[in-house]
DNA sequence: ACCTATATATAGACTTGCTATATATAGGGT
DNA sequence: ACCCTATATATAGCAAGTCTATATATAGGT
């Protein structure tokens, strides 16, 4: 029985470019650090691969969500990011729909989690 | 200033199966109904149309998540899906999955929320 | 000189969801 | 009898988001 099973590391469809312009909040940041930002934001459950990161990069500054420079030739080259105003408000309003939608799963979820307390009652991590 | 952003309405990419699924874990329900339990169990936030629901209802079939049977001819031509084990074995693994990951993102957009209060203080919907 | 960590980038494939379209029947109003 | 709407399922074609794999280049340690 090898299920086979499609996707299971898939709750964050979509929610990347939340993730992505939440760790912008309070400082400028570089892809690779941003990455790696996420890593321990999430404790190690978001690991988002540079293959991943760099295009949602490159979507929002599209988007003027975000805007860049380079680094003033310190030897490594890094392209700095930080959010545009455009890109806080965005994030506000994402971030307050995102809850939204949280809230109903969450309680369409309810029964399940009734039903299936799951090996721990309190794994409360993250 | 027509803003052109892209996809306002996408926090429940990739749990549309987890909210099919969990619509199913009571009752058996047929296609036509289940797409009217999803608006209704959201609040209208979830409007599913037919030609999202029905790919995905073949694809959890196909995966063996859901079984499916025709209506013994009475009339109108329905097909009543019905939850297998597996499918919910997976609904509920997916769902605390979901949950971690949700916790996860709701820890990381607090300060979003602190920052703004947005319109209302408690419009706890849904 | 070599290896690893740092740093950015793109191509190609795959999954998911959307819009548009097609088909067919039951039931109500005229 | 006829039309219209709600019911009911289905598929094709497109767009978007993410993943894997690959490429390039430099700093620093051994």
């Amino acid at each position: 029985m090898t299920d086979k099973v499609r996707n299971e590391t898939d709750p964050l469809r979509g929610n990347l470019d939340l993730m992505v312009l939440s760790v912008l909040t309070e400082e400028r940041l570089y892809g690779y650090l941003i990455q790696r930002r996420l890593t321990e934001a999430s404790s190690g459950l978001v690991n988002v691969q540079a293959g991943t990161l760099y295009p949602i990069l490159h979507r929002l500054e599209a988007d003027k969500l975000i805007r860049s420079r380079w680094d003033a030739g310190t030897g490594r080259r890094r392209k700095w990011y930080e959010l545009t105003a455009s890109g806080r408000k965005q994030l506000s309003q994402r971030a307050h729909q995102w809850q939204q939608y949280a809230d109903c799963l969450r309680e369409m979820l309810a029964p399940v989690f009734k039903a299936a307390p799951k090996t721990m009652p309190d794994a409360t991590d993250c």
